[in-house]
DNA sequence: CTAACGTACAACCACATGGTTGTAGAAAAG
DNA sequence: CTTTTCTACAACCATGTGGTTGTACGTTAG
């Protein structure tokens, strides 16, 4: 089993702005649909969309500072991949809301400080009453 | 089990950037907590905010058009309650940058036009061009 | 009835966003 | 070396966003 390094801070107010709004642009949810599958480089990604280098730089700057790409240096290039933990995050967020729903009220900070991945121990015991 | 109706008609990218947009707001964040707990009247809601009546009525609006909340008439109120189905709708689209992420590409369509139920006959409709 | 409340909406302002073009530098190719 | 490629960033523009105040209208309370 991968255990990868989970480091599992939540993110602040700003964060979740920065990450919510990242993903609020049909072309930029599509660069990190296409860098999740494998590394592009800028230009390799602007060649795709019809629209010019530098609103396309723009583009993955905002998702770099979101947190859902990091750039690494290859040669000239600026190689961009997918950062899938932003994802996650973002995903428990929404998770949080539908324990809301259910009436989990009481859970909420629980399920935004931690994690909800299968092998934690912590989430054996389930309890939805109201 | 609970089966809704789940009408799972899945979201084009202008819905989707209404989505993620209403969401990149800490208020707006804060608002459909509450609303998802249970119905606020809009005066009820702005009271809770260090911001005008009209600001939060904005909020709401915006909540609305993404389909976060909707609201029903009580009298001389509007009263706004959350609605789940756009929170899973997000989540469902998260779900499918994840298992992009893991390589599943071929899967992702299925994951995007229908539910976690397996019993939705529904399909089609991607978003992105390749 | 009048007064108070809850809502809707328009006008306005400051600032962010999404796009453009242009300039400049660093690394690879010739 | 020179040229080309890739990137970075500044300046600019149009539009959107998040806030304000003010006005108007329907509904409930006295």
């Amino acid at each position: 089993m991968v255990v990868e390094k989970l480091d599992r801070r939540e993110l602040d107010d700003e964060e979740v702005d920065r990450l919510f709004g990242a993903l609020a642009d049909a072309t930029r949810r599509d660069i990190v649909a296409r860098v999740l599958r494998e590394e592009h480089s800028v230009s390799a990604l602007a060649r795709r969309y019809e629209m010019s280098f530098a609103a396309v730089q723009k583009h993955v700057a905002v998702l770099e500072r979101a947190a859902l790409v990091h750039k690494r240096r290859r040669g000239r290039e600026q190689m961009v991949s997918g950062d899938v933990e932003a994802i996650r995050a973002a995903a428990r967020y929404l998770d949080a809301y539908e324990a809301i729903w259910r009436g989990r009220v009481d859970r909420i900070v629980d399920l935004l400080a931690q994690d909800a991945r299968p092998d934690d121990p912590r989430d054996a015991q389930d309890e939805q009453h109201d």
